[in-house]
DNA sequence: TGAATAGTGTCTGTGAGACAATATTAT
DNA sequence: ATAATATTGTCTCACAGACACTATTCA
């Protein structure tokens, strides 16, 4: 083997063909809330989580849906590249994302060696101007769920895909489970767990951060922001513990959300700078 | 373009060249804690919070030191990549394995496009009978760490390395902050930020899992398990509310720990199963 | 004996869970 | 008037911070 004297050298010659090519995707699970009309005059839109899908119309997995994501181009760094996928799918900028998981199983796609990993975005739907995309749905997502297993279905008012996760305790002092898909029709690669393990990320940031503002509205009541963490925790709040917990976070308005048939609420906004 | 009937044919036909061509290493951050004797008799073991680093001996970064890492093959799944690596730099197997972060800057290696995805490794350094190899040493980190930077210093007794982090907070409702490296002689690649976010991640662990147990002996006395916690949180804690925290995690056994000039100690034991 | 660690008691204030009570609107 | 939501009050209990106190060992 041949001795170098300096890195410049060594780079000269190198040869990086000499490695395994893999080739690396970015998937991204983009979370929405999305409101549905009440017939009631005096209810509040029920709310519900939603993850945004897209169909595949090329193989593999032809006209299964799957997360928005693509190939990470050989000059650009993986976060760049799912940034790129966002702005394509939603149209808009400035969108909260965060890196998750990264996915390496050998077979994970047929076609050849694919590395997948998965970022979080966070929408605002009032900012989704225009109609989303050719072949992209949101779906309202909901997860049944215990030791064991975990059941989720997601709707998009025309289609309902259903799978089912099996969980086994893989290390006991942190809590972490394994993973394995045990029922699954309409969901390409291994999307499913990415899904599950993503919403379960998010639902562990709820609590401790301030990460829900990226979902809301600038101006939003304080019955809206809690049916926010009600529908995504997939728990009831007390109102008196739940105000408690928020309110060093958002700053009160003068405005006032009126029309319903009931007690008009104070519109609040995030309180970004405070100590 | 060709239309395809089934996915079967479709992928026959498939060429994967038509990719961009990735390497992919898997890098570990191996943590532990080390005892360093004190000649007061009374006094018990200094411990340190340590990392195992290894030096590189061929280019690029010859001669820097660096998390032991390697290349991912090509029908190997990430994290057994990772296992593989711990298992030769630690000759011990079982030991607490969980992946962090992958980083994709097109630039992070000289040589070509390397994605890295890290792992934290935690082990007990008494279950390491064998010396560790050849070219890798423990270091102990010491951490200055305010808002705006993080100054580490790591030491093997033999050497230091000393790297600085500027920190930008990137994102307010996480507070998710960018590093960038200001000062870094000794440390190979993007190690630093590496070790940094890393070593954040393992602090997060320690307040709301029970992860320090993967860095323990079986029989331990409360008063260590504390110094571990002190000198990774790299703050002092109070002994009573200390003892709140943990008590229901462990459970006391019928040994003691005596030779000190003080009190002798009762050994506890990682209680695993509990509700 | 005294230095050093082990282990416990207790006071105080904060904050969460639970439930009750009051306020306000459109039909 | 009423259904529905908005908002606040308060009681209790659990727990964290802080500090003090007692216990035990060995050179």
């Amino acid at each position: 083997m041949k001795e170098y004297k300096t890195e410049e050298e060594f780079l000269r010659d190198y040869d990086a063909s000499q490695f395994d090519p893999f080739s690396l995707t970015s998937d991204i699970l983009i979370f929405s809330v999305s409101d549905e009309l009440q017939e009631n005059y005096r209810k509040l839109n029920k709310k519900y989580f939603s993850i945004l899908l897209v169909k595949r119309n090329t193989y593999p997995y032809k006209d299964k849906w799957c997360l928005p994501g693509g190939f990470v181009k050989i000059d650009e760094d993986i976060e760049e590249a799912a940034e790129r996928i966002l702005k394509v799918e939603t149209n808009i900028e400035d969108i909260y994302l965060e890196q998750l998981y990264t996915y390496g199983n050998p077979k994970r796609d047929p076609r050849m060696r694919v590395i997948s990993t998965s970022y979080m975005a966070l929408i605002d739907k009032n900012r989704l101007n225009v109609d989303v995309t050719k072949n992209a749905s949101w779906f309202n997502v909901m997860i049944l769920e215990d030791e064991r297993r975990t059941d989720v279905t997601l709707d998009n008012g025309n289609e309902i895909i259903r799978f089912k996760i099996k969980k086994t305790l893989k290390e006991k002092t942190t809590d972490r489970y394994k993973y394995e898909i045990i029922e699954n029709e309409k969901l390409a690669f291994d999307h499913p767990l990415v899904i599950v393990s993503g919403i379960s990320r998010l639902k562990n940031k709820l609590e401790y951060t301030d990460i829900v503002f990226n979902m809301m509205p600038t101006y939003f009541t304080l019955g809206e922001l809690q049916q926010v963490y009600e529908v995504i925790l997939g728990k009831k709040l007390l109102d008196p513990a739940f105000r408690r917990i928020i309110k060093d976070k958002v700053e009160k308005t003068d405005k006032m959300q009126t029309g319903g048939g009931h007690r008009p609420s104070a519109l609040f906004r995030y309180k970004s700078f405070r100590e």
